[in-house]
DNA sequence: ACACCAGCCGAACGTTCGGTCCAGTTCTGG
DNA sequence: CCAGAACTGGACCGAACGTTCGGCTGGTGT
């Protein structure tokens, strides 16, 4: 099996029962390694596993959704780009956010100042990216801090519902609403 | 120490650490109990006192927050009304809600069934609101969602990002956003 | 005065945790 | 072909898990 592989698989143990409920056995039998073999590509153990997942899902998310911002393209036509790669991040509401899985706990503790960093600074992106649109500061920051709220928040609530239907309509809007300034 | 602030230091521990991480030997020791107290007081254990703390944090939010919009005023001043009662509850952003930190792991399956009916409920409550406020049935379910998503989002917003501030904005500016209409 | 009981606790139960050890097996370059 | 690196499975460890039990307290009813 190959790193990418072993990595997604792992990913999905982390994202059903977060950190803390991501024990070791489950870890392993959901792998089909043993737990010797994760401690040979993992020598920090949990922790590491858990720190490399974050960091490719903060790739990921980066590269799908935040790089659309930083291309010279008409700044409407990259928010909605932007919108759609934190569409395809989720999986259209299907998948959670392993990042804001790690909100928690010792997940937190361990990793909460990385993540809180990597927040602000796609916040101030998303702030710039408006402002080339034509907003003003505070008003270019509220519509990305309103942005950033609504992904997350339909994220959760197509969990705590069991319906991402919610989410892809929220997206669909979400677009319509950004193209046309 | 009476029942009501045994609750709220056992609370405090799932807000911080999650339902996995909330380890009996920590709510031991926040609530000043020994183990063996705390069974007394709740004899199915954990998941006795998680399904009571879900119950609590349920009514509490209902009282708070949703049942200004089954009274009878005018339906934007029910729907401020509604959106101060949610801040409320979270105390402003700072504190993370209890029914979000029990959407993974084994607490999401004992009781994600319940969570996920309560809350199929409360959006069609806040989406009659919204109709009554003039929306069209179909708009004013997608008004419910974006006003659900924007609270929930922006509470985890104040919590990936370390500061609560975006979302006291968020609050000041749905307020104004739902009244004159 | 005595029995009673809610409330609480220390000590231990069996289980599972994250983590380690090591004897193998598989892969790979010379 | 073979030495050594890469990798694996399974037994195993101490610690922490959720849970249970017997017994200690202090107040209440009689």
């Amino acid at each position: 099996m190959d790193q990418a592989q072993l990595l997604s698989r792992l990913q999905l143990v982390f994202q059903e029962h977060g950190y803390e409920g991501a024990t070791l056995s489950k870890l392993a039998a959901h792998s089909g390694l043993g737990k010797a073999s994760l401690y040979h590509h993992f020598p920090g153990g949990k922790a590491e596993i858990g720190a490399t997942l974050l960091r490719g899902a903060v790739e990921r998310l980066e590269k799908l959704a935040f790089a659309a911002l930083r291309q010279n393209a008409n700044p409407r036509q990259r928010l909605t780009e932007f919108v759609d790669g934190f569409a395809a991040y989720t999986e259209d509401g299907a998948s959670p956010c392993l990042i804001a899985a790690f909100s928690q706990g010792s997940a937190w503790v361990a990793h909460g100042d990385a993540v809180a960093e990597q927040f602000q600074s796609w916040r101030a992106l998303l702030a710039a990216t408006f402002q080339e649109a034509g907003y003003k500061p505070r008003r270019a920051r509220r519509e990305a801090d309103a942005l950033l709220g609504v992904l997350y928040g339909q994220l959760l609530l197509a969990k705590l519902s069991d319906d991402p239907s919610g989410f892809r309509r929220s997206i669909k809007r979400l677009k319509k609403s950004l193209l046309p300034g």
